[in-house]
RNA sequence: GGAGAAUUGGCAGAGUGGUCGAAUGCGGCAGUCUUGAAAACUGUUGAGGGUCACACCUCCGGGGGUUCGAAUCCCUCAUUCUCCGCCA
């Protein structure tokens, strides 16, 4: 969430940065900055009237002590109308905070400078592509189609046992979905993040410390019983590591990485798109995640861009990257690229990465500080990126992998999965 | 799941209704001493709100209550520990 002293000051730039969002933040940002006065103004009443009842409430204290009873009597029937003012003075006040958050928590992140103005998706900005798109044989097949042909996938028996979107990896399959979440475990850890095994399910205040509530929680499966949400996302745990945390200057940049399944209930997502591994309820990921001082926080982003470079150039899949726009940023983001392969049986490109800088608007709503170079504590910037989301990155590699005697292994991959075809 | 005990500042640990944001020790920081370091000694050392700056206000696991006044009393929730039960 936005610092209101931020908004205040940069009142103008949030509202046309916002406005690359498509949203015109106007009335949203005025309406802040005059409850956030007059919640000030209430404070500051209240203080008062606390300062002078705490004062009789001394003075009442000394009289007893001093053994003058009747004066302290006469001083306590002086208190009352205080508790009366104070009771009155604190309801507004909550009310004034209740109402100023509930706009500060419809304000999505105000957008980098760099984030292009947009509304769809197709108003991102390639920015980068490599590795030659292959021409397959005749006869070459969606991943769905190869995944059922060689055994490896079967969507059917996920569906009997969970619901649809909840497929089962079998043989070579979940041999090979092993092999990609080692393979990037090991490489997020020769770069420097430290692995963690996290927490499948978060309780409310992990939720709300990401950003998954109070909005959006209707994406998420919900165990009622306990109230425990199923995580989306390895960074809804991995980040609230740092809930409440005061880091020392020296103890950034932190970088950790973690293997976690997703839960999604993509709720309203149906037809060709959801098709195969395109869209699940469960899935695999590895993520990545950073705090940063903020004045690093954008070469942290460079160098999580190159990170995942690195693995798809090894995995000689074709990709982009793109530079998301406006329209298209997540509430959190200050500024997002997403990686996308292609899938050439599909012909069209698929996300398995989106990394993302959120500056403080994360570490504000987590409280996640650093003492900085005055000692003083100050919000530290987190990122986040996916290195890499397992099924369609499968998807690409049997789609652009298939031969006519089989699927090829990528030769990084062999080492783990001890099969070098799947045939 | 049942019974009991606990939760205080970075850590340890006092504090059972009044001047307690909180003794003391350790740790941290600064200084004295020293060629330098250590030791010793002296001072300092939580967070948030508020203010130009002060003042002032809030916070002793979370929430609610009693009282002129709560770290201290009551209710409730959470967590931790011990014992019992169950168990990968």
């Amino acid at each position: 969430m936005l610092q209101i002293p931020y908004i205040r000051e940069n009142k103008a730039l949030v509202i046309s940065r916002l406005a690359k969002r498509n949203i015109d933040a106007t009335e949203t940002v005025n309406a802040v900055i005059v409850l956030d006065e007059e919640r000030r103004a209430l404070q500051t009443e209240l203080d008062n009237t606390l300062a002078e009842s705490n004062a009789i409430s001394k003075e009442i204290g000394v009289l007893y002590t001093s053994g003058q009873a009747e004066k302290a009597k006469g001083l306590k029937a002086k208190t009352s109308e205080f508790k009366e003012t104070t009771k009155t003075l604190n309801e507004a006040l909550n009310a004034k905070i209740e109402a100023l958050n509930a706009l500060l928590y419809t304000l999505p992140n105000v957008p980098n400078a760099t984030v292009p103005a947009g509304n769809t998706d197709e108003d991102n900005v390639e920015i980068f592509r490599e590795g030659a798109i292959p021409t397959l044989f005749d006869g070459a097949l969606p991943h769905w189609e190869l995944a059922k042909k060689y055994d490896l996938i079967d969507f059917e028996l996920g569906t009997k046992i969970a619901g649809a979107g909840f497929p089962v990896y079998k043989g070579k399959g979940a041999r090979l979905q092993r092999a990609l979440i080692a393979y990037f475990l090991d490489k997020n850890t020769a770069a420097g993040y430290t692995e963690y095994q996290l927490p499948h399910l978060v309780n409310e205040a992990s939720a709300f410390g990401t950003g998954q509530l109070p909005d959006k929680e209707g994406q998420m499966y919900h165990v009622t019983e306990d109230n425990l949400y199923l995580i989306p996302t390895a960074e809804v745990p991995g980040t609230n590591i740092f809930r409440d945390v005061v880091l020392n200057a020296d103890e950034l940049p932190v970088g950790i990485t973690g293997y976690t399944p997703c839960f999604r209930r993509e709720a309203g997502s149906y037809g060709a798109h959801v098709r195969g591994l395109n869209r699940l309820h469960q899935f695999d990921k590895v993520e990545i995640l950073r705090v940063e001082h903020p004045d690093n926080s954008y070469k942290a982003l460079d160098g999580m861009v190159e990170h995942v470079k690195d693995l798809l150039q090894e995995l000689k899949l074709p990709y982009r990257i793109l530079r998301l726009c406006g329209g298209d940023l997540g509430f959190t983001s200050a500024l997002t690229f997403d990686f996308e392969v292609f899938s050439t049986a599909q012909d069209r490109w698929l996300e398995i990465s989106s990394i993302s800088n959120f500056e403080t608007f994360q570490a504000n709503r987590l409280k996640l500080r650093f003492k900085n170079s005055d000692g003083k504590n100050e919000l530290a910037h987190t990122l986040n990126g996916s290195s890499l989301a397992l099924p369609r990155v499968l998807a690409g590699i049997l789609e652009n992998y298939q031969t006519e005697k089989g699927i090829e292994i990528p030769e990084v991959l062999i080492p783990y999965t001890g099969f070098s075809i799947i045939d």
